[in-house]
DNA sequence: CTGAAAGCGCTAACAT
DNA sequence: ATGTTAGCGCTTTCAG
């Protein structure tokens, strides 16, 4: 029962005592049960990550950094896929009966919410009613589920638009992510804002909003070089997209970043496999799963009364700009 | 008990006994509780799979499908990444302590590896030492390991280079995979039988090396296109090496298919987000990976006596030619 | 501060 | 063909 405790962290031990057990611990290399402590206390020590986002690439870098977290602290991890997450597209229906089941408390002691699912009012709705604790990836706070952790989009793509205008671009463009994707409205806000506050304007001609396929980057990039004031410079709202505007500007023979330079979102692998390299926002996707998964479980103790320090309830991570060859001096500054 | 037997299918139970316990079982949505089974009974009801691949793309497709068998047969999945996955590089160090500890059958019931990790010698040796039930994807049969799902690689590479001949190339290059990877061996040796087997000839400097990488897939398009004779129709051994050949094209202005035909392998998503899009070989990695599971668990119920079958040791799944655009007829025989 | 007793849900082994 | 007993390793509760 004393080794449970020193464990557990739990209750009142003596120092030297204490001691003594956690030298034998590390001597036998003793690790607790999983299964054994399921069925004994209430907690089951699963977690559940719920993802619908056709991009696994994306998620799966989430994933890895769960994974990490997870068995760090002793927790499973079970992984449920909804939607089709193998296509291409997004915004496919989700069962909301089979995640209802998958929700109940006697199986799993939190969940994790990616995006896009994150963003989901009924699926938030249902996890509110049944009070599973839960850590929303990305997006803003939501009633009554405050547990979120994310990268600032907003000074992102602030501070991407700066880095365009202080390379002397003037007509900015950007491809905008689907419309319920709330980390992607809040690239839209700070880009703007940038533009707004630098005394230039963003012409609605210069908005096209794509669903983050290469396929739409590319017929959105199309619209957008057409224009007859051709912009000189267009963030895409993630990579995938920007992959899709490179191409458009070949097709076009539109020399890049000579003629034009190209932004994307993410740092996922493609922006490094594309040609040129895309400049982009790297965002710790690595390091937010394995945040989430921590703060989840810091989150679990409270309530459980097995720790007294509060919980932050907002992890904000760091993001980083990185400048390949995608973008350079805007053309006609140059002169 | 005698629920205990009809949920195992273990054991003799009357027919109309077992059909009333499924009834109830149904009603009640009852399912087994995972820890108290592996706290009673020898089994963990739990898998491994450890990968080392840093294409996390193509691991997650397994993986998709590793994670639905599980669901299915109510185990456990967990995932451990060695190595640096995240990184660009693969054939880095694997820390076989810490694998050693992983392989404990007192934690698992069996392992799956995928490659190039199924490839190690070392790490396939203290499997066998370990006696964990164990599944390889990819490659050819290993000592005492035989359990296995892969395509045929080799039958896969002749078709592609039956094909490059029949729209009238003669003169094919190749772009090998690294060195251990078997898969990729396989490929090389079918696609260069096709070639002998049309009368033609496979010139030793139509072969290249690169590591599975969009760089190097590059690099060595660029010593391929600057050979005196240029090969009219090149094949990499996958997608991103592919992808690396098409922008090698570009920066030469080597239009691609009227001058050069490209294809790869996976059919990856970067397959179908290059431009133009890559002909590939399809491989059904969700597929695989579920086979994968299926495989594992049926050998250890045999292992285990709880199963009269006996386990087919090799799972060959289908592959398929996907054409695209990145692939045409050769220009020179087109007059 | 430490320990003893009971029980979580299941299965192996042993009855019947 | 079905039921009974015991025990897996842990935590909860209650006693010292």
């Amino acid at each position: 029962m004393t080794v449970s405790r020193v464990v557990n962290m739990k209750g009142n031990v003596k120092q030297a005592t204490a001691e003594r057990i956690q030298r034998a611990i590390a001597k036998v290399d003793y690790r607790p049960n999983i299964g054994a402590r399921r069925l004994s206390g209430g907690r089951t020590y699963q977690i559940l990550m719920i993802f619908n986002n056709p991009n696994v690439t994306w998620t799966a870098k989430l994933l890895i950094g769960m994974m990490h977290a997870c068995r760090n602290i002793g927790y499973h991890l079970l992984i449920e896929g909804v939607g089709d997450y193998e296509g291409d597209t997004i915004g496919l229906p989700i069962d909301y009966e089979e995640i209802t089941k998958l929700l109940d408390p006697s199986r799993i002691d939190g969940v994790i919410l990616p995006p896009p699912i994150c963003f989901d009012r009924r699926l938030l709705e249902i996890v509110r009613e049944k009070a599973v604790p839960c850590v929303r990836i990305a997006g803003t706070p939501a009633q009554d589920i405050q547990l979120r952790v994310s990268i600032d989009n907003f000074a992102a793509a602030y501070e991407l638009a700066n880095y365009f205008i202080s390379e002397g671009h003037e007509n900015l463009a950007i491809i905008k992510g689907p419309g319920d994707y709330v980390a992607s409205a809040l690239r839209f806000e700070g880009f703007s804002a940038s533009i707004r506050d630098h005394g230039l304007k963003l012409s609605p001609s210069n908005i096209q909003t794509g669903n983050f396929d290469v396929q739409s980057g590319n017929e959105c990039a199309r619209e957008l070089l057409r224009l007859k004031d051709r912009p000189t410079a267009i963030f895409a709202s993630n990579d995938e997209m920007a992959a899709g505007v490179l191409s458009a500007a070949q097709e076009s023979r539109i020399r890049i970043p000579e003629e034009l330079s190209v932004a994307g979102f993410d740092d996922a692998p493609i922006a490094r496999s594309v040609w040129p390299k895309l400049t982009t926002i790297r965002q710790p996707l690595r390091a937010m799963g394995e945040k989430s998964v921590e703060l989840l479980e810091s989150y679990i103790r409270q309530i459980n009364n097995e720790s007294d320090e509060t919980v932050q309830s907002n992890v904000l991570l760091d993001y980083e700009l990185k400048v390949r060859q995608s973008s350079g001096t805007c053309p006609i500054a140059k002169h």
